[in-house]
DNA sequence: GAGCGTTCTGAACACTGTTCGTTTACTGAG
DNA sequence: CTCAGTAAACGAACAGTGTTCAGAACGCTC
């Protein structure tokens, strides 16, 4: 019959549709496909048409599940916090409790390539993630910290935790560009190119230098949320 | 001789360029006229082809001035710090001094909308930008806190200030796509969306529902940032 | 088997960032 | 005052983007 590689004659009508995808498009399916481009291209390879492909479908058939692209990204900001449980509030251990908060979700972001990047400029307050909020409040005033300072304690956790995150894996992106090298190589060029800064405009930053890159990243991390955990601390009416 | 509104015919060759723009291109002129078009048309409209409109100039001249949309991104960031002057550290005043640094920050980026979008995902480590990283750190250490936290406490300070105006123009933006309306007025509105929220399940968004809204958005990040600073303070060797 | 909604397709629209060969304008030498 | 040389801007093109919409193919019920 007809060979692979040959083009379609103009007579002949383009072959039926081959074979339906049995399974049904659902916006379960679509944020999976989404997942796998994301994981494989970045958050810059991230296209509908991308998505569309992975599920060998044409594109216009995600919008009749999907709003755009930008309910997409959303879609995937909500699974985001699937399976997450925040602990009934626990007043002497309220400390802990949203630490394990902040270090869930900065495992959460890392699990996926570029995540960090979709929950910036994401909105928290749609209705599906008010739950959320509303226990890490919980915990917060359980504690006994003044409202004004619940008000914006949560706030301050979540940026941190994104804004960290997103650093962090924007280094990350920098290095997979780069390309050659091993991560461990690339501290240490960057470590060289800082003790190389001309000791007297930079004194500070050559002497930090070895901390700045040397300790971990859960290591800051941890140090950062302990530091804002003290600051509100220092809300606490008495002690 | 030839009418205006009439097409010029095929044997006759298009038209000279009429008028040289005077003004040569510089980076200079580019980074104004991409301020120009951000202002009017947002980090979504930004493109080099209005850019290049802006300017009254093909798009392709751009290239010969700036290396891509990436460089024309970096290069808007450093005019955002332009003429910020930290000052000399003064150990007894290094609170006050770090405050200043990051309201400053904040007031910068709120300067052109949607800026904080352009400001994450900058990595501030370029060489320009190292003086003022440079003298932050100067600040904490002169006021003796421990080099691991000096380490980490410049991130923090960016990050909030980052995260917490991204936040803040966020809003902004949505309710500019919103269109109608005054900015008071959507705040009425949100605090009704939460304290409409069931009071059992959402008891304490609704008990906060005020505060989380009410508050200026100059109150808030002064009492973020005595957060994150009462923290720093708790890292001094001793009182 | 006919009809009927869904569901998916394919083509199109109006954009995007970027590249490249060509044309233009300006400058300095003879 | 002419003429080359050089730098700058142009315009068209490429490959890609998000989104829309008429129509075709499908599974299902009658």
């Amino acid at each position: 019959m007809s060979q692979p590689d040959m083009p379609t004659p103009p007579w002949e009508r383009p072959r039926k549709r081959q074979a339906t995808a049995r399974i049904p498009l659902t916006q379960e399916r679509i944020v999976d496909a989404a997942f796998v481009v994301l994981d494989r291209d970045g958050y810059d390879g991230l296209s509908m048409r991308q998505v569309a492909a992975e599920l060998k479908v044409a594109v216009s058939a995600l919008y009749a599940h999907v709003s755009g692209k930008d309910e997409l990204l959303h879609l995937m900001y909500r699974r985001l916090f699937e399976g997450a449980d925040l602990p009934d509030p626990d007043p002497d251990n309220w400390q802990e409790q949203v630490k394990q908060f902040a270090r869930d979700g900065r495992t959460r972001l890392l699990r996926h390539r570029d995540m960090a990047r979709i929950s910036m400029g994401q909105i928290p307050f749609t209705p599906d993630l008010l739950p959320y909020v509303e226990k890490l409040l919980a915990i917060f005033r359980a504690a006994g910290l003044p409202d004004r300072v619940v008000a914006i304690a949560g706030d301050m956790i979540s940026t941190y935790m994104d804004g960290f995150t997103l650093e962090e894996s924007m280094w990350q992106e920098r290095y997979r560009e780069a390309g050659d090298g091993s991560w461990d190589r690339m501290r240490e060029e960057f470590q060289k190119y800082f003790e190389s800064l001309p000791p007297q405009r930079f004194p500070n930053m050559v002497a930090l230098a070895d901390l700045m890159v040397d300790e971990s990243n859960d290591y800051r991390f941890e140090l950062g949320l302990e530091i804002i955990v003290r600051g509100l601390a220092s809300y606490l009416p008495e002690k």
